[in-house]
DNA sequence: TCCAGATTTGGACTAATTCTAAAAACCTCG
DNA sequence: CGAGGTTTTTAGAATTAGTCCAAATCTGGA
């Protein structure tokens, strides 16, 4: 499916501007921020402000067709990518990662204390190995 | 052991305003923003500037006597628990709560792919229940 | 074509954080 | 104590990411 047909199929109305945005953001697997957006979008299509990119990515995270996340302090980046899985960032290169839902099996999680959860993933940070094989225990980033 | 000793045994001058930061931020639950805990501070401390609390708290994380954590959009918290634990954000009001390490096994993650891991955490996101005990199935957040 | 509503635009605005340069506090040694 | 050097703090300016806004532009349907 175009990225315009998956506009129109959720309500949105597929303008230039907006399909220059999806055309980029909803097939892209670099998790941009987004200015980043902004600046790959403008390639193609100068004159668009930043506003419409910033509208168009919320139009999109509110209709389900995008997802927004915070991993690293001070950055909002937006993942395309709908399955559920889970996130491993590179604690040198600031790079995000997706691994496959089935790469860790958290044991199901449907309730914990009195909290109903609507969604959970494990992020991860670690370093891209060279050679040297130690194996580590996790430990939470909080 | 006194906050002040803390920041001596790391190498931190226990100046008066650090101190004053280290005694609020050190053994709060609340996860507070930086903002939040120059609130705090100006309570006993009036004339601490906002600089000199992000100058303490970016120390304390350096020094690894506090965490930073990112788990919802634009905003940055620091927690003092240094065990490894997970989060769980409370959806609506934007609470954070700790979930004890023990409360989700995670099938240990040496490595992926070929990346060795620091430190990885669960993050959920959901909501107090309100009798009905629906059940879902987890999603990423990404 | 014309219109009402939807969309886009540039720029002003805000909030969070960092930077900066000067002032204040603090050691240490004589 | 008192000078001199280092560390810390301070206020405010600067930066960054993002939002808001009112005006201009575009669009689809009668």
């Amino acid at each position: 499916m175009t990225p315009s047909e998956r506009l129109r199929q959720s309500g949105i109305r597929p303008s230039a501007q907006r399909v220059a945005v999806a055309d980029y953001v909803l097939s892209t697997r670099e998790h941009p921020s987004a200015d980043q957006v902004w600046q790959r979008v403008r390639e193609r299509f100068p004159a668009v402000s930043r506003a419409t990119v910033y509208n168009t990515l919320h139009l999109l995270v509110e209709r389900g067709l995008l997802k927004e996340c915070v991993l690293t302090p001070g950055h909002v980046v937006f993942d395309p990518k709908l399955e559920p899985h889970h996130h491993l960032v590179d604690a040198e290169s600031g790079e995000i990662h997706d691994l496959p839902w089935d790469a860790i099996r958290v044991p199901d999680v449907g309730r914990i204390a009195d909290f109903e959860i609507d969604e959970y993933q494990v992020v991860l940070r670690g370093r891209r190995e060279r050679g040297r094989r130690s194996r580590r225990r996790g430990t939470s980033n909080s």
